[in-house]
DNA sequence: CGTATAATTGATCTCGGTCAACATGAGTGG
DNA sequence: CCACTCATGTTGACCGAGATCAATTATACG
């Protein structure tokens, strides 16, 4: 398991929002040709390596597109798989050294970062396939600190080895620069939804993006369970945990969701894409408006 | 002239953010050693190449630490030096395919995201030896816009070639990564910001931080001509410019700063860091309080 | 069951958004 | 050189969304 190409968690906004005036055509995957995998210079683990990549049921979410055949070995070779984590623990700390990369496989995860007031802001959640640790990349050290919000496992990558294997396989190095590009596209759908001044269009924009990330996992996208608590969601959203709690009664009550603490059902996912893109609020001040006049 | 290697914008903070209990030794640049470069697969302008790297001011800057001798003139081979461009001229928008990279070496860029309600964020500021238009790696496009904010000029870099000479050279490929990772550095700074909820600590952060960046560029870090309008720092940092130019003369009262449209001097360096912290903001709720007692 | 943690709900107050008027300054052209 | 314009920046007044403080309820866990 490796490499996760998901979507971004804002392709629906985005894909209205970024519309394009001249038709581009869609753009295919002409990658290098990889080259045979002759030389072997990475110490192999073959007795782990049969339980990796090739059968991980994650395998099309974070399978490398281009890597495959003999490559995929090499790219298995790399793979650790680890103990699982307990909620709390966690897997790297800000100031480690760049150690290994993670896919999450099962349970989520959270990035957090501390400022010097000492409060904690919250960098990313992180589901199962998909990629995080990257932050260590900059400066060789970790900026962030990496927590289990659930009982969760991960894949992990040590740095040094894919980057050697990356050296040699072209296709991988391509998809390398391409997962951490989503990344970089993931950090800013967040200052997207952190610009936004109407707190009803952060939790509507993180919930429907939640969804479309469950859904990439093949869960449902209209019911699922919040790994992480109120005050997370809070945090990710530059918000205090109590707007967020009384957001959420807000839509319940108008329909939109159905939210019982943690689980979460979207009832209404037109009024949620509404409510992301300002137009509730709009049409709740006009309303306001109106009445006033 | 190429891969700026600047330090993050919030060092200064970070580094007594994210102070680490365990004392790690500063890592080295362990690089793999380099191989030669035998094979030249790609197509030079000789011409061209003997104005470029090796001579640039910027040099220091943005030459990747690990990359010279032979393996720089590979490098330079892929940079194209751009016309200069207006203020207001765009290098590439939203929806555009990957086609290159870009440093900034002279003048200021900044990159736009437009959401659907229309309206614009600002993603980034571009100082010279800055490297962005990273953000086509993830899905192949642009999500964003590219923007003189002054005269300027930039180098630009074809993804193609670049990719393809990091393919051969690993310590490229390294660089190219670790540049990168400073680029989500950035992008996490800026979450940072816009997650104080402090008006003026955002303000004072964005000043201190643009500040160190000039300091990088062997300018003065406490006296410097701002190449962005307040709507752009506001747009940058989540707030009304109305905010952004009442915490500029609110500051500029307090002595902190001194600004005339858009010259700056930092006067009082220490008072704009316990301001960036928000130590300022709490002084005076704590002083509120005392009267209101 | 009791305790601790998380979530909800209420009441209050403040910061910053919004609207609006005004100042400044760089061009431009008479 | 001044008058005019347009863009940009500053300042004021007002008001509301959301932060904050506080109390209550729901949920999980030993």
């Amino acid at each position: 398991m490796l490499l996760v190409a998901r979507r971004t968690s804002l392709t629906w906004i985005k894909s209205r929002a970024l519309t394009c005036p001249r038709g581009h055509p869609p753009r295919g995957s002409p990658i290098m040709a990889a080259m045979s995998a002759d030389s072997a210079a990475i110490p192999l683990d073959l007795a782990r390596l049969r339980r990796s990549c090739a059968e991980c049921s994650l395998q099309r979410l974070c399978l490398p597109a281009g890597v495959d055949g003999p490559d995929l070995g090499r790219l298995e070779a790399v793979v650790q798989r680890r103990k699982p984590l307990k909620p709390g623990e966690s897997l790297f700390r800000a100031g480690d050294p760049l150690g290994s990369v993670y896919v999450a496989s099962e349970g989520a995860f959270k990035t957090v970062g501390v400022n010097e007031a000492g409060d904690e802001h919250v960098l990313g959640f992180h589901l199962p396939g998909e990629l995080f640790g990257l932050d260590a990349l900059g400066s060789g050290r970790h900026r962030c600190e990496a927590v289990a919000l659930t009982e969760a496992r991960v894949c992990e990558l040590p740095f040094a080895s894919l980057a050697s294997v990356a050296s040699e396989l072209p296709s991988l190095q391509q998809q390398l620069l391409r997962v951490m590009g989503q990344s970089t596209d993931r950090d800013h759908d967040h200052v997207d939804v952190l610009s936004r001044r109407q707190a009803s269009e952060r939790i509507a924009l993180f919930l429907h993006g939640l969804g479309e990330r469950y859904r990439r996992i093949g869960r449902p996208a209209d019911d699922f369970q919040l790994p992480m608590s109120r005050d997370e969601i809070a945090r990710y959203l530059g918000l205090a945990l109590e707007t967020v709690s009384r957001s959420f009664s807000r839509m319940h009550e108008e329909g939109v969701i159905d939210v019982h603490g943690r689980r979460v059902r979207v009832l209404d996912a037109k009024r949620l894409h509404a409510a992301a893109s300002g137009c509730e609020a709009e049409l709740a001040r006009d309303a306001g408006r109106r009445s006033r006049a």
